[in-house]
DNA sequence: ACCTGAACACCGTTCAAGT
DNA sequence: ACCTGAACACCGTTCAAGT
């Protein structure tokens, strides 16, 4: 890449982070590409979708869940790792305000630079869920497509100001349904 | 009201609910003028915002919600009235697609021409939920508003392709968590 | 009293023209 | 090899002008 490419890919993606926390995943890139100082086609030579961009920005925190899981697997009670990363994934989809509704869309889209992503969510989810389930600590009539569901649900009711003071309760209702011996008090 | 304006107002409706049936509540309001054939000053002069529009369209089933809650208070059993209730209210925000987006927002705004509507449904879930508390057949950590977010919860999950299928799955997991004895088997 | 549609300020996306 | 921004086809919302 030029020297200038990878200037502007960089400084594109700072202006983008501040812009999408500040307005939501919905921001319009034409004012992200202006408040960058560069063309519009430029912000979309680097990130041919909204998805793209998005999928950049949350690339990090992706990789600190998966990496999460794989300690917990270790590190943790089977059912109190599938709580602890639970709760992680649903403040990993809030990162952004608006970001579940992209991701929920990119389950169903193969073509989506956030598919991949999303799907990674889910196997790392249902490995734990797996590991739950075969210590007869989980309810068994779950798969990991249910896990990543519930957990957008929480993830999009966080991004409801109408529902968002609720969520945190509600991932302990939902949780205690999830393991039999219940949710363990804070 | 002149015989032109109802005229526009009814057939505004009538051609409403056919493109947002087939589009979503986030349809084009251009759209559904022009396919009303009147001018876009015209639709705005009887629906001042999008929320009022879809209020009218939602209103009759609105009614029936309502109408079903009465009707299980005494017809139903505690625990069965409000399984049976939550399931028409996810059915509800479910009849135009994207429309729980739209009725979440009212809930956080009075102005919005969806919060009354927003706010029966609360009610009305209120009441058969107290009533399943009263009975020592539901969980007492949870009031009205945390009932109304599960639903429309549930409600965007059905909104969304990928997870559609699995809605009334997690209906039934989540319903296990509200009542003491779980879900009575289908 | 009601209707119309142009006008304004925005979008996302593409692509010919520049360096 | 990369950047630019005009061009196109859309929005939502308002409001002067018409009947």
């Amino acid at each position: 890449m030029r020297a200038d490419a990878t200037k502007n890919y960089s400084h594109i993606l700072t202006v983008a982070r501040e812009v999408i926390t500040a307005q939501g995943a919905d921001a319009s890139l034409r004012d992200i590409a202006r408040k960058a100082d560069v063309g519009l086609g430029t912000l979309y030579r680097h990130f041919p979708t909204r998805e793209a961009l998005l999928e950049t920005l949350l690339r990090s925190s992706l990789d600190e869940l998966t990496q999460l899981a794989d300690e917990l697997k270790t590190s943790s009670a089977p059912d109190d790792a599938l709580i602890a990363w639970s709760r992680a994934a649903v403040a990993f989809t809030h990162h952004y305000r608006g970001a579940v509704d992209l991701m929920a869309a990119a389950m169903a889209d193969e073509a989506s630079a956030l598919h991949a992503s999303c799907s990674l969510v889910r196997s790392a989810g249902a490995q734990l869920l797996l590991r739950a389930q075969a210590a007869g600590m989980a309810r068994t009539d779950m798969d990991g497509a249910d896990l990543l569901a519930l957990i957008a649900a929480l993830g999009w009711l966080n991004d409801q100001p109408s529902f968002a003071s609720q969520a945190d309760h509600l991932f302990n209702v939902i949780g205690s349904a999830i393991l039999y011996a219940g949710l363990k008090p804070a």
